[in-house]
DNA sequence: GATGAATGAGAATTCATTCAT
DNA sequence: TATGAATGAATTCTCATTCAT
């Protein structure tokens, strides 16, 4: 797990250069990033069995040979769009770490999810579809173990070893059950179990 | 959340009769049972994403078409499934629950979830695959509400109603990140861990 | 061409008896009723190519094997749909001629062909979909005829043999032009065409 | 309705160009021509009914996902099959049109529906089945306008607009009437209707 | 007489991928 | 470097019909 959030953060998002020496993406590579974000709309809107050559193609505007071209399979471009929402992920948590004041961390955390849940919900069920493929595909593993990595890392600061593992846990137990509800998830209803998960050094 | 798993157990197994009056299953629905069989070997096997008419037929037996008489729709068979997988994890606690002596609860919670995840890991790949399949159609839901009841039912008795939300967020994280990690899941790696989360009427 | 409809109402009406003595319909006569009617709901709502042993049988109400059991084949049933449908024709033009005074009856076939596009347009689409069938199967042929028969009977009374044929033919051409456009179709807008059709004996 | 159909035929059959600078029709547009070819011989051997992906590939002598390629779905297939029918009855009537001598149009009139009942009986019967299909699928609309528009353009030039609307009707209902009937048109037998209902500006 | 069960055939459509250009 | 064209194999689902009961 890595103890240095915002250093992985700068490594996950220079992985792939392909920038020209000016500082602008090459043409290819512009084509390339349409085509992740358009997996990324496709995948939250429709969920990863929609996330076909065909589809993809269409919602980005390009031709399907292109997205052939541009990533070797499907699981290719299902990897690259993971790593991306990590990307985000971590640009959210660097910023909310930013302007954390130390005692509201567990509310702060409680909002995130509550956001993750209401206003991102299909974003957040994509997360967790490719989440779970990774069971599956072993191509999408690290982009997912990264996942865990990243949360964790700015997630668990303060927490003992033992209480770390709980918290991550309930987390994303949290989050799948949150979203197979159609009650609205609250931060009242969840911030006491939090806090009681989050508090500093418990026996 | 049922006050009296047993009973659901009973009444989730008898739900839908079709049984000729001697007791031996009638003819039209052994054929069926044949297929959601099928459809579950499918699931643990291959993943959500494979559960076709097709498969599912070649799986079972039967000539495809048969598939479609029984279920009307592939989410049909999918709610079959998860709901025979939900009174096989009844069974399954009721038996644990019998034989439970009570100070060792945490530890055998901690073996149960352990032995999910290394005798039983497909299987319980495709229980979450389903489960979280719920959050993209309705039609399964009430079948993935059910998995939860039935687990809170069961693991979290003893335990106040903050710590059991807690407790019951852990458990599905936990499993889903043991699924997609490579090293084996012990029972000293999670026993104290639940153990803190199983603690009874913490304050 | 009947020279007699009211006499020919009668005949198709009577046609399949099936009564039993007392004049109650017998039970299997009744479940044919409902069948055909099932059928021309379907067949108004849906089309020709709609009307399958499947979907009738869930119009009706009765199992699919049932739909065969009363008929040997689609067509078969199709068949009788039409002849039903030639009853009500009849039924509604013997109201209508009954009530006739002269000088307006072009008025008044005006107005029953604005009702049949404006008030019964799916219906009247189905006569002219099994209408164009009969021209691929023969067995839905003496149907059809009988069909133009009817009309015939009754709209072109007063007028010489060429204008007759003239007037048949435009009424079906009305009709099926009327059905194909979203422009209403309105009394003033082919009365006056319609009454120099129909002006008696011309030349 | 087109004033000038020689213009619009031009128009219609150069609607969607494809070609290479050459002349010759590319790779990719022989294909697609070839397979409409292929749906309107099965449209008049078989009927509109018969208009399936496989049916329409075996006939053009490619696989089915070719048809698939081409045309998005059936209703495409069919539309563009109707409207080169169109371009087929511009054709043949403006090469009529040439060769008219003025006083005897309505006899040419009755020539014309003659053979296209006697020696173009399926190919006709196809026109109205899917003339009438556009009755439920608004797809196939434009391209029945377009048969109305160019019908009328051609044959009620000299007809005033009463007699006009009465003289389409005419047309489409006698050409469906002959089409169901067994006994054989004749030039004899539709020449004096055709006549009075052609005479050049009736009162 | 009536109907659950069953099924081979076929429907429309989409899929990932290859390949010539 | 891209991409139209192409396709074998798959998808879900419906069909008319038969047959044992």
């Amino acid at each position: 797990m890595s103890t240095d959030p915002a250093a992985a953060a700068q490594s996950a998002q220079s992985e792939q250069s392909g920038k020209t020496t000016d500082g602008r993406l090459a043409k290819g590579q512009r084509r390339r990033r349409g085509i992740i974000d358009a997996a990324r709309r496709l995948l939250a809107r429709e969920g990863v069995a929609a996330v076909s050559h065909r589809n993809v193609a269409r919602e980005a505007g390009v031709p399907p040979a292109s997205v052939a071209y541009y990533f070797s399979g499907i699981d290719e471009l299902l990897v690259a769009a993971l790593l991306d929402c990590v990307d985000d992920l971590l640009a959210e948590l660097d910023r909310l770490s930013r302007a954390r004041s130390d005692d509201d961390w567990p509310r702060v955390v409680a909002e995130l999810l509550v956001a993750m849940v209401r206003d991102n919900r299909e974003q957040t069920i994509a997360e967790y579809e490719l989440y779970l493929l990774a069971a599956r595909r072993p191509a999408l593993r690290p982009a997912a173990r990264r996942w865990i990595e990243t949360t964790a890392g700015y997630l668990t600061a303060d927490v003992d070893d033992t209480d770390k593992m709980a918290l991550l846990w309930a987390i994303d137990g949290l989050l799948i059950q949150a979203l197979l509800t159609d009650e609205p998830l609250t931060v009242a209803g969840i911030e006491p179990a939090l806090r009681r998960l989050m508090r500093p050094g418990a026996t």
